[in-house]
DNA sequence: GGACGATCATTACGTTTGCTTATGAAACAG
DNA sequence: CTGTTTCATAAGCAAACGTAATGATCGTCC
């Protein structure tokens, strides 16, 4: 079996961008990490680290740094069982050298608008009860797959339905995304409607530019799809990669743009924003992709992210 | 992480029914297996083998068990999975499409704080009144002047008071950066106050790895330099990359972190919002840097970005 | 009951591993 | 080109770990 002060070695390398820190945080010389890594290097005769700054990991690099969470998850799991009586844990003077009880940090990748919405509120629950840690990553919804599948992450919400290699993929519900702006914007750029030279012509805002929720509404307006491409390359945008600003900037009549439909309820109620194009709202399916690997502090998580969502989002 | 060479001394031990052929098997001594064994159970504080004829296993010992051959398993993926060439997989290409003549993008660097707050209303009057479009990129406040340096943006929010090379450089004003709990989460982590033991145990927020403004506070408090690298380095850390979710996590009493004091000024009037550390503010000054290039949208950007932050930010 | 055999624990000592300090090499910035 | 940063390498050394020998414990059989 691996020797894992060797593979910590690397993983910390690479959390760290580089030996020396890595080196701090393991409480070693850079010479120790830099032996640890080129032991396990010769080992498995594979490259993990990029020398680089700072460095980072080559594709088995990834590999094994998923390899090492996933062990590590796994420990946690046994240290739980191992240690049955830890029900009191309240900071109580004692041996300030003897590391406290571990947390456990799960790396998870969320979209922008559901960490804007709905989920807080699914792991808060989960905090509150478990020894965990979070780190999450931000990233577009159509990707955050990638940094599951790359082991960058050990769960993820995504649009993608079918599940990655090795790992389990739980339908979360459905987002409409509404055509909104303010009443005053509409009435200056589209007075006419959603026509075609209004398009090219009104500020609009996309989250960045992996944002599609934009591009698929206008697949989806009546103008045929000839029209689109000629629309969609003249568009004069707004990039606002922040669901609270993105709204903000709407709201404020200052362009228009796709925003999901729990976001904007108060907004519509109140008249700061209208649907641009009733009926033509996108649809965007959630699922909830974590390995399939059982843990328990992994299959709390997602027993709380999924019923949460599934009671929030809606279903069809 | 777990010695699995103890591990698999216990396993050994529990496979072939004693220590002697365990020793056999592993190609050791019989002693050797048997410090093994003893070293892993002290380390964990159980008993892991029950010493009769044959040896078995205890509770605990048959969960262990269980758990190397997990781990195992784990590594029977892992060596296959490094052992083929890596595939090529090509990252998705985006082609950005640059709007017409009459709108001008503006690519502005801008850390995740100001964007939550001041940000927004300090641009809103300038996109009324100009024709252009804001591509804004969120990155650390201490990186933002990088991405200026090399070219990606036109402008930028950063923490660095030197100009960068070709650019213009003014600064902005103060944030002060408070250290908030909960007060349930106050009363159950510090009921001491922020005491070493204390801070090593209690879980903090902070915005990503490249946060810096946490270990800034923990390097001004009472405790001497001499006891900040080891409280740093064994932080409980959640990592929030989100300015909004950051400040709930907090408000709801899940971690304590370091929140600029404009978002905060209403958790703090309602109750919701402690101060940890009354008088150990850590004040963040903000600079706006933009290419030295004069060019009327980015002259007016600035007169609106300057002449805003100076009203809301804290002025020396 | 006492001697014996089997099994694991302990002790003492020698080898090896792996860390630290010091220095070299390479990439990078100014 | 020079100073700086970062990783690799070398040599010395201390601690870790294994072996061999011995001690302790328990069950068994005469």
């Amino acid at each position: 079996m691996l020797d894992y002060r060797l593979v910590e070695a690397v993983a910390a390398v690479i959390r760290e961008g580089g030996f020396e820190r890595a080196a701090r945080v393991l409480h070693l010389t850079q010479s120790a990490v830099s032996q640890r890594v080129k032991a396990l290097e010769d080992q498995l005769g594979t490259v993990l680290v990029v020398r680089a700054t700072p460095a980072r990991a080559t594709d088995e690099g990834r590999r094994l740094l998923a390899h090492c969470d996933k062990v590590g998850l796994l420990e946690t799991d046994l240290a739980a069982a191992l240690r049955p009586e830890s029900g009191s844990d309240s900071p109580d003077a004692d041996a300030p050298d003897i590391p406290h009880i571990p947390w456990t940090t799960l790396p998870v990748a969320v979209n922008a608008d559901s960490l804007a919405t709905w989920f807080p509120d699914a792991v808060a629950p989960f905090l509150r009860t478990e020894r965990a840690l979070l780190d999450l990553s931000v990233d577009d919804q159509e990707r955050t797959h990638l940094l599951l599948r790359d082991g960058h992450v050990a769960a993820a919400v995504s649009t993608r339905a079918a599940a990655v290699q090795g790992c389990r993929c739980l339908p979360l519900g459905r987002v409409d995304y509404l055509c909104l702006a303010a009443p005053d914007f509409a009435a200056q750029w589209f007075p006419a409607g959603l026509t075609e030279a209004a398009l090219c012509r009104a500020p609009a805002v996309i989250f960045n530019r992996a944002d599609e929720v934009h591009h698929q509404f206008l697949r989806v307006l009546p103008p045929t799809a000839a029209s689109f491409d000629r629309i969609a390359r003249s568009l004069p945008l707004h990039y606002i990669p922040s669901s609270e600003r993105f709204v903000d900037v709407v709201a404020q009549g200052l362009a228009y743009g796709m925003i999901p439909l729990p976001q904007a309820r108060q907004h519509l109620a109140d008249g700061r924003l209208i649907d641009l194009a009733p009926g033509h709202a996108v649809p965007i399916r959630l699922y909830w992709h974590c390995w399939g690997l059982r843990t328990s502090l992994l299959d709390a998580l997602t027993q709380h992210v999924v019923s949460h969502a599934r009671q929030v989002l809606a279903q069809e």
